[in-house]
Formats: structure tokens, sequence, C-alpha cells
RNA sequence: UGUCUCAUGGUGUAAAGGUAGCACUGCAGAUUUUGAUUCUGCCUGUCUAGGUUCGAAUCCUAGUGAGACAACCA
């Protein structure tokens, strides 16, 4: 085979990294990853980003990537986060190395840990109001003020945080901090909370604790335990960096040891990714859950249609870097477009019907016409369409008076019916308000879609389905869920001022081909003219129900 | 008046001192029984000022701009 010897795929900032670390033999060479989640919410597509990145990695390099559940606040966590954030991770076609693991499963460990910390005089209880020790720490541009507790004598401390420990000490009442640099121009340095007391049952350790680990003292000493090498995270903890290495200081003695690595995450434009403002949209009830087709959750692009291939072409595409972005929407379109365009069949359907009548097709007449399922694809194999005298098409591709660059019906024009027969406008009806209610042609019967006649040129082709022989059903047509660009990045403005109103629109009275009575719960398919549709778990062999996925690009709205 | 990070077309992302490339978007055209797809072409970019160098998007210095950091959140 002769593959371009000298192209090299252009590496990101961390495979290069990575490949540094192989190339110095660090770690013995080994690469092992971990997605993180903390089970507060359902994962967003940013998430996805990071999947991508961290198992994409893993097998890149040969090597593992964890699952673990960062699991260290109880009063906003959940197992229904768990469940359903396993799903997602599944459901994008990852593996995660062995059982899911959870930063709860070493709660001894990390408070072992503490205690030793506590007897190296690297830690000590501190029983201050929670404000005082917080105006103590001082601003970022002044440096704070130590406790009159730092230098309590370490069997005190022992003794205190075994209490702490134990529950003889209600919420909020003491903390252990670690001991490092009250002057530290890092804030996170200044002396930071290693435990807290809450007294909160969690999904996973019951009452068995009621002192939690915070992050910084939990996530480098579970990367640690699990034997990661590379810990990628975003932005936002890079200042957290120095702590991750001062805690893991502590504890390494071998010569392993785990690198935190930041990259930027995802923004997309139009809409938000905030977990706590998520959750606001669905606690409030701005939209029906988490899995709302128009949420940029995982699991809401899946029941809008996305397909995992798409999410993950996506987040290739995006790459990663350090810089701040806002990817356009349109690329995230763009790569469900590309992969439904290959794998979705073709089908007639129509949104907003108006009846044509074909006055010179007999009425008792029915044609079972064999249309292909995707005329791109010789191999996509073929269904019957029935076609009677009466049938439906868009009541945008009629116009009583249309301008000369209008490709569709009108009085006198002529239009090609997909698969059928080619038809001209001899009249239409309108009713009292004076809405077009039917539309009178006649068809040309040598036009027969297959047949020589058919060759004849006409400007415009449209989708139809037969009135007698359609199916009724609802089809729920998304917009964006925001009408600003950056809705979450106005200081003054809340994010909900920015939402679309027009974001969720049903249609109860659409029409489709009788061979869409059968089919199941995420089907996806390409209404002709429309867009990509798939169906929706609230669908019923009683009442259909489609999402559109993405509409078809649209050179002729434009050009309007 | 701090520390850390970042700065390449409209949006992303490459070019590890040597031709600024790719994708999306946009525009124009060809093909088309989907105004889709496909194909072709085009527009648009190295934050500023100095320096090092034969040569700088890349290295150095200064500036400018953006982001992060002051939860007992992660």
């Amino acid at each position: 085979m002769d593959f371009p010897e000298n192209e090299k795929r252009s590496l990101n900032f961390i495979e290069c990294i990575i490949e540094e670390d192989i190339k110095e033999n660090k770690n013995q060479g080994r690469v092992h990853l971990r997605f993180p989640p903390e089970p507060n919410g359902y994962l967003h597509i940013g998430h996805a980003k990071s999947i991508c990145l961290n198992f994409g990695l893993a097998s890149e390099y040969n090597g593992l990537c964890n699952l673990r559940f960062d699991d260290t606040n109880p009063e906003k966590e959940d197992i229904e986060y768990v469940e359903s954030i396993m799903e997602d991770i599944k459901w994008l076609g990852f593996n995660w190395d062995g059982e899911p693991k959870f930063a709860s499963d070493y709660f001894q460990q990390l408070y072992d840990w503490a205690v030793f910390l506590i007897k190296k005089g690297k830690a000590y209880v501190d029983e201050q109001p929670q404000e005082l020790i917080s105006s103590q720490r001082g601003v970022p541009t002044r440096p704070g003020v130590e406790s009159p507790y730092r230098d309590r004598p370490i069997e005190e401390s022992l003794d205190l945080f075994e209490r702490m420990k134990n529950g003889e000490f209600e919420s909020g009442k003491m903390i252990l901090r670690a001991k490092i640099d009250m002057n530290s121009p890092n804030m996170h340095m200044r002396d930071p909370i290693m435990y807290r007391i809450l007294n909160q049952e969690h999904h996973r350790t019951g009452n068995q604790w009621c002192i939690y680990p915070m992050y910084d003292w939990a996530h480098g000493q579970s990367d640690f335990i699990e034997g990661i090498t590379h810990s990628i995270c975003t932005l936002e903890f890079e200042i957290h960096r120095p702590l991750y290495d001062w805690s893991l200081d502590q504890i390494v003695e071998g010569s392993y040891r785990p690198q935190q690595i930041e990259f930027a995450r995802l923004n997309l434009s139009y809409t938000i990714m905030s977990k706590r403002k998520l959750l606001e949209l669905v606690t409030d009830d701005y939209v029906n859950g988490w899995d709302d087709p128009r949420m940029p959750t995982i699991s809401g692009f899946r029941r809008r249609g996305y397909t995992p291939e798409s999410i993950r072409k996506f987040a290739d595409r995006i790459g990663v870097a350090k810089r701040d972005n806002i990817i356009d929407v349109s690329l995230l379109e763009f790569s469900v477009r590309e992969h439904l365009n290959q794998i979705a069949p073709r089908r007639l359907g129509v949104i907003d019907p108006v009846k044509v009548i074909i006055t010179n097709y007999p009425e008792n007449k029915l044609e079972q016409l064999n249309l292909i399922n995707n005329p791109n694809d010789e191999n996509s194999g073929h269904r019957d369409v029935p076609f009677t005298r009466e049938i439906f098409i868009e009541r945008d591709d009629f116009m009583e008076d249309p301008p000369k660059k209008f490709f569709r019906l009108g009085p006198d024009r002529e239009v090609r019916l997909i698969g059928a027969y080619i038809i001209k406008c001899e009249g239409f009806k309108k009713d009292d308000d004076g809405r077009i209610e039917e539309v009178y042609c006649s068809y040309d019967p040598e036009t027969k879609s297959g047949e020589s006649g058919a060759k004849r040129k006409v400007k415009g082709t449209l989708h139809w389905v037969s009135a007698e022989k359609a199916v009724n059903a609802e089809v729920r047509l998304y917009d964006r869920l925001f009408l600003d660009e950056d809705p979450g990045g106005h200081k003054e403005t809340d994010f909900k001022q920015f939402l679309n109103p027009d974001s969720l629109k049903v249609i109860t009275n659409a029409k489709l081909e009788p061979s869409l009575s059968n089919i199941d719960i995420g089907d996806k398919m390409q209404l002709q003219r429309l867009g990509y549709f798939c169906v929706d778990v609230e669908s019923s062999s009683k009442k259909i129900v489609l999402n559109r996925t993405v509409p078809l690009r649209d050179g002729w709205a434009k050009k309007r």
C-alpha cells in the first residue's frame, strides 16, 4: 500500500507532552488517563470533548482511561447522575478501564494521609468561624493573615481531627487546613482547606463519614492511587496546579507521579455550558428535563437525533489548545449532517400540508411507486410509496404570485413530484381568510419517474404524500435555545433573558408516507427537502412523534 | 495594583527559526428528480513596538488585550 509516508499528522500540545514523556520513559512509559466527572448533573457537549480527548489519547498511545466519579460533596451529588454519566459515556462509544472508580472509595486512605500530614506538621485543625477564616485569607493582591491555631500542638490537631471524624462537632465548626503559605500570591496556597464537616449522607458511603475531603486534597491523591500518569483538566484548574503538586509532594516516594495538564474547555455559540445554569433550566422548567432536545447535554443531543460518530468527529475537528474559544454551532451541525447524509434513509413527509388535487388522475387509482431509499447510495434499497389523485404538498411550495426565481408551484407552473410525475398547476381555491385551501393540477402520464418522458427538465422538485394513505404525526422543530451568541457572557444580564421563545415548534398535523407507520424509537431518516429527523422517545404506535435533528442546508432561504 | 495563562482570517485549529496550511462559515459557479449531497473557485489572518537572526507566527524585551484565582464547590 502506498500511504504518503511523510505526511505527519499534527499533534496537539497534550500529545506533544505525552510523546515526550514516552520518549523519556517517564512513569515507565505508561499512559493512563481518567475522566473525572462530579455526579452533580448530566454530561454536556463540553464533557464530550473531554471524554473524546481522554479516551482518545488512551487508545492512541495504547494506554488506559479510568472513569472516576469525583464524589466528595454529597450535598450536590446523586446516584441518578452517576447512572446517566455512565450511559452517556458508553453511548459515545468509549469503555473505561475496569470498574468505575469513585473518589469515595479512597476516603479512608485520604484520611490516613491527612493524619500523616498533621503528624508532619503540615496540617492543622482550625476552629475559627467561617467568615473569619475567609477574611484572613486576604485578597489576590494582598497577603493573608495566619490563623491563631496554625501552630497549635500536633497532638491537639490530631485529637481534634479524629473527633471531627467521629462526629463530635457540628457542620462548619472545624476544618482541617494544610499549612502552606498565607503570603502566597496564589490564593489556593494560603492554607487551603483539606477537610470539612458535613453531616450529610453520601450516595455511596452512606453515613460512614461526616467529614469530606476537598477537591484539592482528593483529586491528585486519587490520581496517584489509580496510577494516573496524565491528569487532564480544564483551564480553571491551572491555578490549582501548585497545590496539586504540593499535595503529591507530601505523599509521593518513588519515581511515579501524575502530572496535571490543562486545556481550554469547549464553548458553543448560542448555548451555555455551565452545569449550574443547565440545572436551573431544568428545575425551573424552562426546558423539559436534562434530555430536552434543545439542551446541549449528551442526552439532549442523543434524543435530538445526533449520532455518537458525529459528536466524536466534531470533537476531533475542534482541536485541543489553551486559548479560550467559542465554537460556531454550525460546525456541530455540519458534523451531524455529514454523518446522517450517509446513513439516513430518505422518506417523504409534509409538515405544513396543502392539498393538491390532480384533476386528470383517476379517482380510485392507486399506484405503488418504488422509490430508492437514498439516491446517493445505489445499495440503499427501495420501498413502495402510494400515489393517488389527492396529495399533500408543503404550503411553502406554492405561491399564488411567485417571483421569477421561485422554482416551485404557482399558476401555470410545472414541477416534478419526487419519484412520481410532473404536474402543472391549473388553478387553486382560497378559503374565506384568503388562505390557500386546494391547488388543482394536471399530471403528465408520460413523465413517470424512470420512464423516458421523465427526462424533461423542470425547475423544481417537490416532496409530497398521498392524502388518502398518509399517516399523521407530531413533528417537533427546534431552533437554538438562545438568541445571543454568548448568553452566559453578559455580566449585567441574566442568561435566561436571551432564551429563544421559538426554540420549540410543535406541529401536530404533519403527514408522512405510510412506510413510516412502522418505525422504532431512535430511528433516523431524512424527510426530503426538510431535514434529518428521528423518532422521539415519546412516540408510540398510537402517535408518531418526530424530532427534527437539523434542517438541510437551505440556499434558497438564504437568498431570500 | 498581585500571581498564573493565552493572543494566527468571521469561527476554530496547524506550521517545533525557512512557501502562513486545513476545516467550518460566507460568496460565486458546475452538476442535480432533495434550492440537499457532490465538484470547482473566491474572500478574509500572524495584537503593537522594539530586539536577536541571512531569515521570526515561532526566540527575547516592553506594551496592549482577553481569561482564571479571594466556596467549608468541583
